[in-house]
DNA sequence: AAACTAACGGACTTAAATAGTCGTATTATA
DNA sequence: TATAATACGACTATTTAAGTCCGTTAGTTT
């Protein structure tokens, strides 16, 4: 419950160390440096890529860099290229009101959606360049 | 990801219940009243009972009621007790550092604590008596 | 004392989400 | 043309969450 999945664990320390060298880097380096699953770790960064927050090259001399400067992009950004979408806390922030089998008689909705935007602002004001 | 479960969903449910109105109530009640699983419920409410944020009356005109003032239970009490523990975001906090495969080369360990720390605070911080 | 009703508690099953793997295609370079 | 990298989709396995079942215990009322 309330756990950060391991594709943005991975995703989140692919990028830091992107940030870290200037160079460009593959995700057979990252996997092996951090010993994360390449083939996890790849897709991670396939996604990353597809959104423009990394750049890829293809080729014998390729890899990954960041696609812009690392105060630029939010943890947030990180998180909703991987995941797909922004994490809600409960079921009718993900997937709409009418899909909550009890939203008739819910009275917890919303305090609950309050703690979301708490939330939100939380991942979406720390930056790559503050992970130290 | 990030997710409450139904189960604390539930526990807030029944615990804003039983702020609203001053007598005793059952858990067939509130199962009935918002739809919710009665076996889930009850099991859900006899861990609140057991942890001595609501107070449990067996026999025949039993049920339940709060324990303590509403301003006095936090929304962390509540997950605390329904999950048997805090939520950690990330496996070294709930488990231990240990535990994770790859903590000797993790390099994001501390920014994601701190975003622990402002999760925690904000659980901490809201009341039931403020579940408006 | 018997019947009733509600809490208590463990074992179990099912469903869903997460984590990880495999195979193959594409692309750029040396 | 061989090589090394990204790109994608399908698949399996593992873990967690959700829900159910069944029997027990304990007060109340008749
Ligand atoms: S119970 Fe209420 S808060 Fe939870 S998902 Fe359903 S509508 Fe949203
Ligand atoms: S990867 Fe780092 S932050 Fe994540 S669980 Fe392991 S040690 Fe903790």
């Amino acid at each position: 419950m309330l756990k950060l999945s391991k594709k943005v664990e991975y995703g989140l320390i692919a990028i830091r160390h992107m940030a870290s060298i200037e160079s460009i880097t593959t995700a057979k380096e990252i996997s092996e440096h951090y010993k994360l699953p390449f083939d996890l770790l790849a897709k991670v960064m396939q996604k990353l890529s597809k959104n423009k927050i990394i750049a890829s090259h293809q080729g014998i001399h390729g890899g990954y860099k960041l696609a812009k400067s690392a105060d630029s992009i939010s943890i947030m950004d990180i998180i909703q290229t991987i995941e797909g979408h922004i994490p809600g806390i409960v079921q009718c922030i993900d997937e709409g009101l009418e899909k909550c089998s009890i939203h008739q008689n819910c009275t917890i909705r919303n305090p609950l959606h309050k703690i979301q935007e708490n939330l939100e602002s939380v991942f979406n004001n720390l930056k790559v360049s503050e992970l130290v």
